[in-house]
DNA sequence: CTGATAAGTCAGCAT
DNA sequence: ATGCTGACTTATCAG
């Protein structure tokens, strides 16, 4: 009965000195050495073991989120990027279809002129 | 002494029979009312509000998941649909070089018929 | 108070 | 055991 009031103030104790930042990254192997080392019984070990799983989902959890933003971050990139190429290539598409148009003056140009000075163009020339 | 032990087995009941969906739907004017008409204590009362705020969030949270989830598949489909225009508009920029080819060599072919034919040609319609 | 969201906890699945 | 993710809880912030 004495020594349950001497020992009591150690109780605590056995969930000890390891941050959580050493318990998550410590090794299973190691954890269990040290824990053999102090003597903790069973449920404190059990109860250790747990708080590490905690943590570690802990970190998990956020590794989670952080991917769901970059790949929204991804999409939203590409969709920005493909709406870039869009544009330039309605630009070009533009560019080619005045490109077109001078080209059937230029020849209409020719085929006025040929009228004009009577000069007979044959047939497969003249495909308007 | 006596009583406590025969009021026990009421104890757990103060937090009565309202279902999760009806708590949730309830106006919190009516919600009041009942748990008043109940006769709860501050405590009870407290309490129910907590489970109600709590049913409250779990729903906020599903709709915060669902959101997010649209709002990726919106993102995704116009990156999709993007792509199909381009595409298309890729098609359209090809067939409009073609064109371009073609009139060039309508063009060409309607000069070299004057120079086989020795008719001059105005310098600015020769503008190749 | 109501609704939304970030962070954390827990369960369940896959490796 | 480890890592990931869906669902839930809690803390917080905005309206």
């Amino acid at each position: 009965m004495v020594t349950e009031d001497l020992y009591a103030p150690l109780s605590p104790c056995p969930i000890p000195d390891i941050s959580d930042d050493e318990l998550v990254s410590i090794s299973v192997r190691d954890l269990n050495r040290t824990l053999k080392m102090r003597g903790l019984n069973r449920e404190e070990i059990v109860r250790m073991k747990q708080r590490r799983r905690t943590l570690k989902n802990r970190g998990y959890a956020a590794s989670c989120r952080i991917k769901r933003i970059e790949q929204k971050d991804v999409l939203e990139t590409e969709k920005s990027h493909e709406w870039t190429e869009l544009e330039q290539m309605h630009e070009e598409n533009e560019q080619c279809s005045r490109e077109i148009e001078n080209w059937k003056k230029k020849y209409a140009a020719l085929l006025q002129f040929a009228a004009h000075n009577d000069i007979p163009i044959p047939q497969e020339l003249e495909t308007c």
